[in-house]
DNA sequence: ATGAAAGCGCTAACAA
DNA sequence: TTGTTAGCGCTTTCAT
């Protein structure tokens, strides 16, 4: 591993001229007469040089290098999201550091060793929810949040319309006659969870109907957690002829539950979920759904990001993105 | 953003002494004394020093990161693969580039821009199968392959036994007594996809059966694909009750093909899928499969590159890692 | 055990 | 238009 140890130094040399005038050609700077430019190029070209990024990032102070985490990379939203903020990113000419934080300890680390330790610009953090993050947050670098609010105006965020997405779905299922909704939430310490929640009670409220605590079950994304919800709310014995779930994991989980316990769907029971993720359109019944675009989020954080970095002095935005309902087989007007 | 601009030698002003005692300090040389350590400690607390990680870079010539590409980053395959890299890989103090390069053009500016310009020590290649991509890896950074063997023994890599697969997956079929087996294979230039089909060959020769060409289809994983494939077969009206599909969403778009057609899964069609994906129990019926083990293959793809990178003298490895059937509700005994 | 000097490969600022 | 001189913030000699 010798390394392609070529320097401008030794471009220059070859080329005959100063090292400068080859720093001067690899950034195409103006000041540099046509003639001494091929010269150089051709150095270059003869030595396979290629300019060294750190070298370069040491000398101008900057990386172009963002960091990314996330609570995991497999979930299908925040690979979306990775996917299309690393796409935005390089369109400007910047990398992105991925990394998984599950808990905060982890997080912490990160942010020393990525952020604080200079290696990258700025930070995307997808659903920032957990614990004692908000105040481990990089001092010096821009942040962005993917998926919540920031509470003050010195970052930028992005995230859903969550309230209108829970009465989005709400409403769907009242539209459809049901008047019995049941609705399995993300893990209530979750913004979005809440807030779907908001919006799910305000749109039960103005139609009238009270809401029925026992008819509110707290998931934690997971298709198992819908499965145990549905199948407590069969224990309860209280009627329901709809669910809306806060993903669409757990809303197959709960199609699980109530395909086991002989209830049809959408005949007996309407479900609705939220995401849809791929292949939502392949179960049995295709899923009614909410759609988040989270391609748009990712690009969106980017261009935040990058916008934070480069023009720190303009104001901090924060960008609701809206949703929209899918409709396909798993509701259906409520026949009891 | 005034930056905690704050350096190695603000520190070492504070502390009362060199510059260097402050570097032996950070990086826990032995040689310096204990009160010293800790004057100096104290200074860097106080200011609150952290150290400059490019700089560290251009002084030892090392980042301690590596790139990682792959042709998105949204299959759960992929995204699972790269989270465990990245996670192996920061056990070892290295941190991960990610990228998405959907096509050879992208993959060569990348490989310029991330492993050439030497801010990473080294390329993960997940799915390397496409196209001039191995004529453009990089030169001087260590790469190994995930999803295919290397040719030469100048890299390493870490793949499925494919052809075990497509054996695994076909003598299932067989065992159920099933004699006409459909395959819908990936695309024919992945070598996995191949691999599978060599497996599924040799399986059916083995038991004396001929293969039937137009048993033999060609999705490109999507379940769009494999719902194709089977509306396709059922239109050329050669029977069948087994489907072995090479990866779980076409075989869940085989079964949505088989479920519009009227044709039940499994009492009238066995279905086999790969990969085992999330969800893929969550199927009606759930889905039989062959697992891959992506954690370990992520694992071990980052070990060895972090070995390539460490110990350039040793030996490149081939890994060829097992799969296992996943027996679920979508395959039973062939009742015609 | 500590410090001084040199240099990693580049860019910025100033001269010529 | 081109070259010279200084760094960027750290580590690596080599002295002391």
């Amino acid at each position: 591993m010798n390394n392609n140890r070529i320097t401008i130094r030794d471009v220059a040399a070859k080329a005959g001229v100063s090292h400068q005038t080859v720093s001067r050609v690899i950034n195409k700077s103006e000041r540099v007469n046509e003639e001494t430019r091929i010269k150089v190029e051709t150095a270059i070209e003869a030595l396979g040089y290629q300019p060294n990024a750190i070298a370069r990032s040491m000398a101008k102070g900057r990386t172009r290098t963002l960091a990314c985490f996330s609570p995991n990379l497999t979930d299908f939203t925040y690979a979306s999201i990775i996917e299309a903020a690393e796409f935005e990113a390089r369109q400007s000419g910047y990398f992105l550091m991925t990394a998984s934080a599950p808990d905060s300890a982890t997080f912490s680390l990160l942010v020393e060793q990525l952020v604080a330790s200079r290696r990258t610009e700025g930070l995307l953090l997808i659903n920032p929810f957990m614990d004692e993050r908000y105040t481990r947050l990089p001092q010096f670098a821009p942040t962005v949040f993917v998926g919540a609010r920031s509470s003050q105006n010195t970052m930028d965020s992005v995230f859903l319309d969550d309230e209108e997405a829970g009465r989005m779905a709400t409403r769907h299922l009242l539209e459809l006659g049901h008047q019995s909704i049941a609705m399995i939430t993300g893990p209530l310490q979750e913004d979005c969870s809440q807030d779907r929640k908001v919006g799910y009670l305000e749109t039960l409220q103005s139609a009238g109907l009270p809401p029925n605590p026992t008819l509110i079950l707290e998931g934690d994304w997971s298709a198992t957690s819908g499965y145990q919800a549905v199948n407590k709310l069969l224990a309860a014995n209280t009627p329901f002829s709809g669910i809306f779930a806060q993903n669409d994991r757990m809303a197959v989980g709960a199609m699980q539950a109530l395909r086991e316990a002989g209830r049809r769907v959408p005949e007996d029971v309407s479900i609705i979920g939220f995401d849809d993720m791929p292949l939502a359109s392949y179960y049995d019944p295709p899923l009614t759904t909410i759609r988040q675009d989270t391609f748009s989020m990712g690009r969106e954080a980017a261009r935040l990001l990058i916008r934070a970095i480069e023009n720190p002095e303009k104001q901090r935005r924060n960008l609701r993105m809206p949703v929209a309902l899918v409709l396909r087989k798993s509701t259906m007007q409520c026949s009891s």
